[in-house]
DNA sequence: CGCACTATGACAGCTTGTTGACAGGCTCAC
DNA sequence: GTGAGCCTGTCAACAAGCTGTCATAGTGCG
């Protein structure tokens, strides 16, 4: 998952970005809603966490233009007030729900993964594809029910093509998936970690085809004469 | 086990926990339903001890919402009058079982044993792993017949392990399952004490197994060639 | 054949996990 | 109440193994 952490206090931005990140999830961080506004134009977070008290202005706004442009992206909205009014127009404005600071981190995952439940309406969690399953709440990965042990950044990936089968992903959107939007990597390491994947999960009947120059497209191994 | 204590009067609170712990578990308090419902966001407790009257509303009305929501925890619900009405509501509404105050420590334990076993489909109350036994009732543990004498946190690991097998166990929430949400604890408790736990169980035919970046995993150890 | 793109081995750096030692706290026996 | 002894959890040093860059080899396309 890709989700935007709109926060100015880099301590609580940062942790919750650490924990994500535990997870499996990638993060982007913007401390103020101009930050968010740009990110959030690139379009592709499956969550937003987002302060209400920001340097240069209210995020009740932020969201409010957010929905005004049509954008659905689930909303979380943390706020250090207890003030109801800011609770009851978050949720009029389309938040998916909201957090009063100071919070507990798990439970900011609990609510997360609740969010994601309810939005994506499939309550599944595990993922299979010929003789791989992967399961999301165990993260753990079978092929041919033997267990196969990916890193946190194979896991990652996996996720992202099992998630997008058939669907051919360009090399800069698995950059940014795989890393965010921080400290630009180099295209190469998406080819580096395919490879990696490729080779652990051979002969599990996924297969990660290359498409020169569009990029790499997750499919169904070909049985093949 | 992993309880959530819901009673605003400290006392009670306190004692109901240093209990419980005697008996190897671990609880969060909560004094208010605010707080209450937070900790049942995460949805991670094996019950709750839920008093009626709270400062900031009724336990039932938690009680009732708890339901609404899905949420099938077990719950023993403690109140200080004797009104038929609440009991009937209470019971009514999906609590596992009821206590009057001032109640015994000692029949509070033999209650939620006794709810434990119902919810868990009477289920036997030994997990056995390989050469290792552990009787969940008399929190011992045997290794091919012979005693294996675990301290109360070794054993809340133990049985964190047992009854998670072959799913990866995120450090962060072990940390929370070992110690509760309280006073935060360093990572590296958590560790240390696989670490301990993985000498004394040595040999027993259960291994725990560390995913770097992910966590920790209990397998049933290759017998291999 | 030349070019651009992709694959892969190797490596240095760094994050993450392991372990021994220790100080403080708790329990229990005397 | 006092001391012995064990349990606890932090620290620090060390080990393991993931990460991502570089370099180099391979592959398809015109």
């Amino acid at each position: 998952m890709h989700f935007l952490i709109v926060e100015d206090t880099r301590d609580v931005a940062e942790a919750i970005e650490r924990r994500l990140e535990k997870a499996g999830h990638v993060s982007d961080r913007a401390e103020t809603l101009e930050d968010a506004a740009h990110f959030a134009a690139m379009a592709s977070h499956d969550l937003i966490i987002l302060d209400i008290n920001l340097p240069d202005g209210s995020g009740i706004a932020f969201l409010k233009r957010l929905r005004a442009e049509g954008n659905r992206v689930p909303v979380l909205v943390l706020t250090a007030r207890l003030a109801v009014n800011d609770k009851i127009d978050a949720l009029d404005l389309g938040a998916d729900d909201y957090m009063i600071k100071p919070f507990d981190l798990g439970e900011l995952e609990a609510r997360i993964r609740a969010i994601i439940r309810r939005r994506s309406g499939e309550a599944d969690r595990t993922l299979s594809v010929g003789l791989l399953t992967f399961d999301m709440a165990a993260r753990s990965v079978l092929i041919d029910g033997r267990p196969c042990e990916l890193t946190r950044r194979e896991q990652t990936l996996l996720e992202i093509f099992l998630t997008n089968r058939g669907r051919v992903l360009d090399k800069e959107d698995l950059l940014v998936r795989l890393f965010g939007h921080d400290g630009e990597k180099n295209p190469n390491a998406v080819e580096l970690y395919v490879g990696r994947l490729r080779r652990k999960i051979e002969g599990s009947g996924l297969e990660i085809r290359t498409l020169r120059g569009l990029g790499y497209q997750a499919v169904i191994a070909e049985t093949e004469a």
